[in-house]
RNA sequence: GCCCGCGUGGUGGAAUGGUAGACACAGGGGACUUAAAAUCCCUAGGCCGAUGAGGCCGUGCCGGUUCGAAUCCGGCCGCGGGUACCA
């Protein structure tokens, strides 16, 4: 009997696959093409089971279509551009350039090893100049087509490093490396128009049929849409008056202030002279500029002295504050609050003292607001105290209507749909980035750079060991001509941001060498993508850019019309976690948590312990791996002791791919076993003799039901379903007593049903029993209908909801029958005791419930 | 703070309005073996009951809709993702 080797087989079959030339696309219009893609990685320099979760998935998914006549596009690249590469460069020397390419190498030679299906001789790295030389030439279309442009923008600025830092750089106000409070400070960026799209980016998200319902409903708040009324405060001191917006309108009885955001205009014209505001505003300006940052910030007030009229009532007169909760970037920078019935409004009023006034009362309810705002929702309906429209029992959806027309019959506002989504701010004050290919001439102004002169290269010779971008300060690179006039000009020294990089990666594989952006034809022939997996993360940024940049590339002319929305199916993968294992008894000389790695620690007396200290551990299972937890799982350790095959079976095993699996050495091992098990009973199959045998029915019977199961688990992302099926019919086959003819054709269905998750062990059974060339071109299996049809269902029987017996019917036996059986039964009879059910419901195949 | 998810045995999970716990891990018992490994077979939510028959409880918590709820609705608690310069 020949033993499971595994590290032989796989070896073997992916060197036929390379001479095969297996999976290398080629634009085929005689079969109908499909593109299978996972978010290409950041190399980090090593890879990690997400990963090998990630790209098995995609896997299966592309030899599953190959089976079924598809010609099959599966690249792989990497995002290659952005921090760590640069952070590397400052912490341990070296030059951003190398670390990056030479951690590709590692992943590349890490991921090989997986057999994955993947046509190598597209592969990119986003920081190949050949690639952004192209996202050079974009952007210049971009800007003819009036799709870019330059305005200022708040960045978190470090005053020690005097460096523009990013969010993830700010932990608790303060620079991650000089420790000083960080301070928002204005800054002019380049932006593209995302804004102009956003109602056709939000409809639009109607058509996704095949995304998940959770990331087009992110996507939808995300944009924001919203209905409101814009109107004007006017200034008892003949000022310029104040335009708001509000969602709100109907509340308008209950204002008591009007809040204008630090960054507004009226705040900085007034902060010039006045320095009790400019401390005031000093102290907005403190902290990060995230949203979670700002909106979580204690709430701070300034009354401006400045007064404006009610619309309603010119002798009501309001006081104009300064408020840190209120954004620049959204509306108008200015509203109107109504703390009766907002929560952000009622703090700030009961901190400063402010009148709240009761606008509405729910209707069995009419309690004041204290210290909780009273928010229904806009589709309850409430009782009003003193409606200017007339109103006294309305929803407030029907009371902000009104609002809004009697504001525009009055003449004293609009209602106007206003949306949440910003634009994309794609600056970044960076070396280890895409180069945005402009000149600033002091003649021109900005002025494009040439086509015919990108790509701009990134300059080699920087150095780390300042903070601040490198460009900046690079004796050189920055002098060019002037593209216009040809006078001395300054290059711009900002890059882009990452997510510019992603946002079209998926296009360039349809032509990845040509001199061009992308290629018509084979855009036309491979985009759209048909099936993308990647995580929940990019929920929102990554894939709205994408379809923002989608639009944007065919306005000029880089994509058709139909790859708009450039991903058909969308698939959002969960985490690969792994316990962490944590001293209890103990934390570091800086008081920081201890983390065993799983080597260090045993199981014993119903406890876990360190091995070497019998320190007490705690146990915290399902956590993301992180290198500081030292819970990461490396495959290469899998591979090498299993086999890639058990990796990627034990990964799409046991949970499903939307959630997240935990990484157990023992569910590894099982897994193995299984492998082991199958290559086991095929080589017995293999050298079978016939002789004597049962029936082959029962075995075929199951055959064709594995292969409905399993095909139906591939097709709709139920890999867990399609393995758990895997295992049943596996030992169905082991206990078999039919034919040896039966036993062949039911093992080679077992290796191509799982072919796509164990492609190397499938190609070896397939060879064993005298399959036709390789599997992966076998036509996939169909099941037949007709070995599918039970004669008998079994039905259990319910009395009130609770399951107290069941029967064994024929499939298609009436229901008038069935509810004789059944009120013929035993457990039925001796429960109704001689009386009638007060119901008795027969749900066809599936269950009877007798209500007594 | 706000938006979006998730919560089921000792463990990963199955069942998306119809038999809760498929399949697997760990556990227990057995076969084979001089022994071990490997392999194979059986067992398995909790409680009551006698180990049987049988009964009761049970899908984070509280309430509701339904003949019937893990599944739908409302409210809470906990965990995770995102929050526009992490990718």
């Amino acid at each position: 009997m020949s033993r499971y080797t595994a590290a032989e087989i796989e070896h073997k079959w992916q060197q036929a696959w390379a001479k095969a030339d297996t999976f290398k696309a080629v634009r085929d219009p005689s079969k109908p093409k499909y593109y299978v893609l996972e978010m290409f990685p950041y190399p980090s320099g090593k890879l990690h089971m997400g990963h090998v979760r990630n790209y098995t998935m995609g896997d299966v998914i592309a030899r599953h279509k190959i089976s079924t006549g598809h010609n099959v596009l599966h690249p792989m690249g990497f995002d290659a551009f952005g921090m760590p590469a640069e952070n590397a460069a400052m912490a341990i020397g070296g030059h951003p350039k190398e670390w990056t390419y030479s951690n590709i190498d590692t992943m590349v030679d890490q991921m090989k090893p997986l057999g994955l299906s993947l046509d190598w001789s597209r592969m990119f790295a986003t920081c190949d100049p050949e690639y952004y030389g192209q996202q050079q030439a974009l952007f210049l279309d971009f800007l003819e087509n009036d799709l870019v442009y330059r305005k200022n923008a708040i960045v978190n600025w470090d005053p020690v490093d005097m460096t523009v830092l990013a969010n993830e750089q700010v932990e608790g106000g303060r620079g991650w490396r000089s420790g000083a409070l960080v301070e928002r400070r204005e800054l002019t960026q380049w932006f593209f128009k995302i804004s102009d799209h956003s109602e056709e980016l939000l409809d639009a998200l109607d058509t996704l049929e095949n995304w998940p319902a959770k990331v087009r409903l992110m996507q939808e708040n995300w944009i924001g849409r919203s209905r409101g009324l814009q109107f004007s405060f006017e200034r008892t001191d003949a000022g310029e008056p104040i335009t708001v917006y509000t969602t709100r309108p109907d509340t308008l009885m209950g204002a008591s202030f009007v809040g204008i955001s630090p960054d507004h205009p009226i705040s900085k014209e007034m902060e010039a002279d006045n320095p009790e505001l400019a401390t005031f505003l000093a102290e907005c300006r403190k902290g990060g500029t995230t949203e979670e940052a700002i909106e979580t910030a204690e709430k701070l007030g300034y009354d401006t002295g400045i007064r404006v009229k009610h619309p309603l009532n010119p002798d009501w007169e309001l006081p104009v504050w300064i408020a840190n909760f209120i954004l620049m970037d959204y509306g108008t920078g200015a509203i109107f609050a109504c703390p009766a019935h907002d929560q952000r409004d009622l703090d700030f009023c009961r901190k400063y003292d402010l009148p709240v006034i009761d606008t509405f009362f729910a209707l069995d309810d009419a309690k004041p607001v204290e210290n909780t705002a009273f928010v229904p929702l806009k589709s309850e309906k409430v009782k009003w105290v003193n409606h200017f429209a007339g109103l006294e029992e309305a929803t407030g959806e029907e009371a902000i209507n009104a609002t809004i027309d009697l504001a525009e019959s009055q003449g004293w506002g609009e209602g106007v749909t206003k949306f949440r989504l910003r634009d994309w701010g794609l600056s970044r004050q960076r070396y280890w980035g895409c180069p945005i290919p402009v000149v600033h001439c002091d003649a021109c102004g900005v002025v494009p750079e040439k086509k015919e002169n990108l790509p701009i290269e990134l300059p080699d010779d920087v150095t780390f060991d300042k903070p601040g971008n490198p460009l900046d300060r690079h004796p050189t690179w920055r002098d060019c001509a002037c593209p216009s006039c040809g006078a001395p000009a300054k290059r711009e020294t900002d890059t882009m941001d990452t997510f510019v990089d992603s946002s079209w990666y998926f296009a360039r594989f349809t032509a990845p060498r040509a001199t061009t952006p992308t290629v018509a034809e084979d855009a036309a022939y491979w985009m759209n993508v048909d099936q993308y997996i990647g995580g929940i993360e990019h929920a929102i940024l990554h894939l709205l850019y994408s379809r923002f940049f989608a639009r944007a590339m065919h306005i000029c002319g880089h994509l058709p019309e139909s790859a708009k929305e450039p991903f058909d199916a969308l698939f959002t993968q969960g985490m690969v976690t792994h316990a962490i294992f944590k001293n209890a008894e103990r934390t570091d000389e800086n008081g920081r948590a201890i983390y065993h790695y799983p080597a260090e620690i045993e199981d014993r007396d119903g406890g876990t312990f360190v091995k070497e200290t019998g320190e007490k551990v705690t146990v915290i299972p399902s956590a993301k791996m992180s290198k500081s937890k030292n819970n990461v799982v490396d495959p290469v350790d899998i591979i090498t002791s299993y086999g890639a095959d058990t990796a990627r079976w034990f990964v799409l095993s046991d949970s499903p791919p939307e959630r997240d699996v935990e990484w157990t050495a023992s569910g590894a091992e099982a897994a193995f076993k299984h492998l082991s098990r199958v290559h086991r009973i095929a080589s017995d199959v293999a050298t079978a003799e016939d002789g004597p045998h049962g029936s082959d029915e029962a075995l075929l019977r199951e055959m064709h039901k594995a292969i409905r199961d399993v095909t139906l688990g591939v097709e709709s992302f139920g890999f867990n379903a399609s393995i758990a099926k895997l295992y049943g019919f596996t030992n169905t086959l082991a206990k078999s007593k039919a034919g040896s003819a039966a036993k062949r054709e039911a093992t080679k269905t077992l290796a191509q049903l799982m072919a796509p998750m164990t492609p190397h062990l499938s190609e070896e059974i397939w060879q064993l029993l005298d399959g036709d060339g390789l599997i992966i071109n076998a036509v996939w299996p169909a099941a037949d209908e007709a070995m599918l049809v039970e004669a008998n269902v079994t039905l259990p029987i319910q009395i009130n909801g609770k399951r107290r017996a069941e029967i064994s019917v024929p499939a298609d036996l009436a229901n008038e029958e069935i509810e004789k059986l059944v009120l013929a039964h035993e457990t039925v009879t001796s429960r109704l005791e001689g009386a009638q059910p007060k119901k008795l419901i027969v749900v066809p195949g599936r269950i009877v419930n007798v209500v007594i």
